[in-house]
DNA sequence: TATGAATGAGCATTCATTCAT
DNA sequence: GATGAATGAATGCTCATTCAT
């Protein structure tokens, strides 16, 4: 039995694993070449299994990218929540999530976020699973609001500008496009240019004197 | 001879006015439903045309979409060019592209330059034509870069952040989808919200006192 | 403009040629080989056209394999139609119509109609075109059965069996495979067949002296 | 040895129980769907064993629907050699098996022979096999046969039809739809309508007087 | 022996592009 | 020039079959 169960776990696992590897497949070819040019195939190819190997896993192309999706969110979400709920000021709070937003390589997963939602396509594409999206969606949302208003309330933030307006900025600092021009064109350094947007993002949260 | 070039000019001017026509339905469509959806079908159809009609005019879907692209990016930079070439001071001038980026209904042809720089997809689709839009950015890029050398130059402008990040942002301050948010479900008025950018994007730049 | 309508009806010609070759080759195939294992490829591969040429004429597969039973079923409903609107007996109508059906090399149209009729798998693929299907098939069953009727008023045929059941064995007086049999196997000629079944049938149907 | 033996006669017992649970599994399936829509997966599921423990019993899904076909041939053989060797009129054994064939909710097994042997697809697929579907297919048709020569040598039967015809007829009295429609449109009773199959096909068979 | 994860050939459908009229 | 019918490469998805455990 003990070994049953351990067999189980481990073929768990291991599923888990593969799954794994097929969403980091799935999630370089979509941030390469977007959802439509993403193919089931090179995905595949990528994981190094066949292409049916995949639906085992997700029912279909779409699944897999909102599956992506879902996973992505929800380690921003989790990163977010657990910000929030620490004893930082809002200020620290808001430089910690834009840190995981915008550092590293421009956090993989937010850039998928950020392309999708802007993206026209996305749009139609996940017309049955809007209202989660769009439920996923607000929590984020709200919980940057409930920041930016806490930081209003201690008198830290401006509080002429709306709160949607900054918290819509928050998350249009700068795009990939403009991310990878700064750093292999401009070959800013990552860190320093994540501390740079910190900068600049903060005087226009900044509470007028 | 003189009727030839009349009815020749004739001729051209009706071929630029279907071009246009085929350019505005191709940026309806593509704006609507990204570049993969974007069916020469549909472009064809809106123009109330044939489809082989639309490849007398340009030689492939890339073509056009990049011919589109193009069409903006002239605009942009005319506004761009223009602005720079008056006596207004850095702060106003870089104001004026501003409003010109996100005011209306959020400018197609920027929406569009917006979403081509960012997409993914565009990146590979545009492999051939690189050069002439990295030449084309380049040119935009070195005014705005100007403007905000101007104004660092003449004491309006921070200083300690580099040109290349503030340039970066200017074109990064709302994406489409960040501008949809605030409009529809936020019912903020188009004027009032590009206002809000406006102070917003100026309290970064502004020099510390 | 004389021309011009010309050049329509041309093409309309055409077309409607087309389709007719279209449906003749999946007529073949799917009499062949049964709905399932016939694959588009091999219909335009018979028709010597590209398979997307197909799908200008027939929307999808199912669209196509319809419309070829609808084909037969209107044919069919024409022979029946204009039999009972004729001056003969009923058992003079009834013949022709058995004719129609089991005569020539066992009626394609009918073959097709017969094997769908039975097959499992088409009572699942029509969902939707169900209930279409139901009243065309049963404006054929009202037909039969009031030609039955009017035999059995004028006293030629057996009132003590059931219309329906008269109806449904006449449908069913030979399957595709016992022509088959009786044909190839037995060296039957068709017509000698037709005339043995037709001698069954009224056998059957006689009213007891 | 002894257990030995015990032992295997036990396991040859149970996994001729499993292969008989297949076989009913898959008549099921192959009834309700048809031979291409039965999948193994749905099949396994049913048994609720692995798809891989239908491939220990049937080398594919080819020789699973032969089994299953030879199975029903063999026990419809059995029924007609039973009924021959009796002692009944050539009437009274027509009529059983007509009873057999037709009786209860339309006998699983001759249903299925019925609809492949109509069927266009089970033409090809069974390439291979064809030599013993046809040698048993030909001892079937012998024993009708010979009952149906029995009953014209003792003037019984309408010498004047071919005995191929009668017997051919004697398959195809009624289809499997027209069954269904008889019984749950016109809400016929099962018993009720094999009387009236019984009575009209001896009508057709009976000797002129 | 039993399992079910993995495989990959096969097929319906779409759509950019071409070309005869 | 203008048309739109014809093309066929590309791709998402299914499912019979295999095989390591």
């Amino acid at each position: 039995m003990d070994t049953e169960i351990g067999r189980r776990s481990l073929r768990e696992r291991q599923r888990q694993e593969r799954e794994e590897l097929i969403l980091q497949a799935a999630e370089e070819v979509v941030l390469e070449k977007g959802y439509r040019e993403m193919s089931m195939d090179e995905v595949a190819a990528r994981v190094g299994i066949a292409k049916g190997t995949v639906y085992l896993h997700f029912a279909s192309k779409e699944e897999l990218v909102f599956a992506l999706f879902e996973r992505d969110m929800r380690k921003f979400l989790t990163v977010v929540e657990t910000t929030n709920a620490s004893s930082m000021t809002p200020h620290e709070k808001l430089a910690t999530i834009l840190r995981y937003m915008y550092g590293g390589l421009f956090n993989k997963g937010f850039q998928l976020l950020h392309g999708f939602i802007d993206n026209a396509a996305s749009r139609d594409i996940f017309v049955e699973k809007k209202e989660d999206l769009k439920r996923e969606w607000g929590r984020l949302a709200e919980y940057i609001s409930a920041i930016i208003d806490e930081g209003k309330a201690v008198g830290e933030f401006d509080r002429t500008l709306p709160t949607s307006v900054q918290m819509s900025m928050f998350f249009s600092l700068l795009s990939p496009a403009g991310y990878r021009y700064l750093v292999m064109e401009k070959q800013m350094q990552p860190d320093e240019l994540v501390a740079y947007l910190e900068r600049a993002y903060f005087k226009c949260l900044a509470a007028d004197t």
